[in-house]
DNA sequence: ATCATACATTTGTATATACAAATATTGTAA
DNA sequence: TTACAATATTTGTATATACAAATGTATGAT
């Protein structure tokens, strides 16, 4: 992929804007990849997300704002995420009894089992996405991030 | 900025799957950045972008689906992005003579002067996001996002 | 000239996201 | 106990984005 090219300019870019330019490029790119795997589904990657921190409590209800804490992305909007999942049968809600201020979230079992096709569907995509990547190559990338 | 302590999780994330989270988490913290540096010019990222391929055209007018080429994220609305650009004075809009079906989108000066002060603020998020980073590290950071 | 097709943009609709304000509940200090 | 602040969630509103269908215009074949 090169920038250049692909944003159609003849000018040469300072290397830090270039940066930039390719990393917002290298995300389209992901984003594609994932809303697609995704789409089947019929989840945001967000939703899918939570889902993946809803089976991480292993039972243990998490409530909204622990689930915004643990987000990759965080939105102010928990409650109307939670609430598409509740529509397909994905989660369970109910209010905390020792603080009725609170909701407690629970993946059902229907939720965990299409969570595990999304699983697979997703691993592709990431295999695929980096299929040209060396595990050496892949932890250089990893430590560059940290500079960020 | 560590992956599991972010996401708090205790478990080991496979090395793929890290990359990808880790990819989505500096896309999060760039996105920031950006979104507040253009925040008191009131223009999305998308709008800034097209105000560079508009200053970019040097006077010659570009049409939607030029615009819609050259932009870093296509979306599929370029008709509602300039109208926004429009709202604030920032570009001007005519039918092209020659072809009835285009449109010719053209920079205005107040277009270019917010632009100008648009770069500035730009440059500095730049340099601030990339600060940890020396100019090797820069350009194996493009060459690793070549083989995206 | 007429028709079908391709092209360029616009519009409608649904969903996603950001941000602020509103509501409900709890804990605490006077 | 009342009043106040802190906490947790919900709601309202505006904007952004994705996708499909509709509109208007141009082009080429017959």
């Amino acid at each position: 992929m090169n920038v250049e090219q692909v944003i159609k300019t003849k000018r040469e870019i300072p290397l830090k804007s270039r940066t930039v330019i390719h990393f917002m490029l290298v995300n389209n790119k992901i984003n594609e990849r994932i809303t697609a795997v995704l789409k089947p589904f019929e989840v945001s990657l967000q939703q899918f997300n939570v889902l993946r921190i809803l089976r991480g409590q292993e039972g243990k209800p998490a409530n909204l704002s622990t689930l915004n804490e643990r987000m990759v992305t965080k939105m102010s909007n928990t409650t109307r995420l939670v609430y598409k999942l509740l529509l397909k049968g994905y989660v369970d809600r109910a209010t905390c009894p020792s603080n009725r201020r609170k909701v407690e979230i629970t993946i059902t079992e229907h939720g965990k089992n299409a969570l595990k096709k999304m699983d697979v569907a997703m691993q592709n995509a990431e295999d695929d996405i980096l299929k040209n990547f060396s595990d050496e190559e892949l932890k250089e990338l990893n430590n560059l991030f940290n500079k960020f």
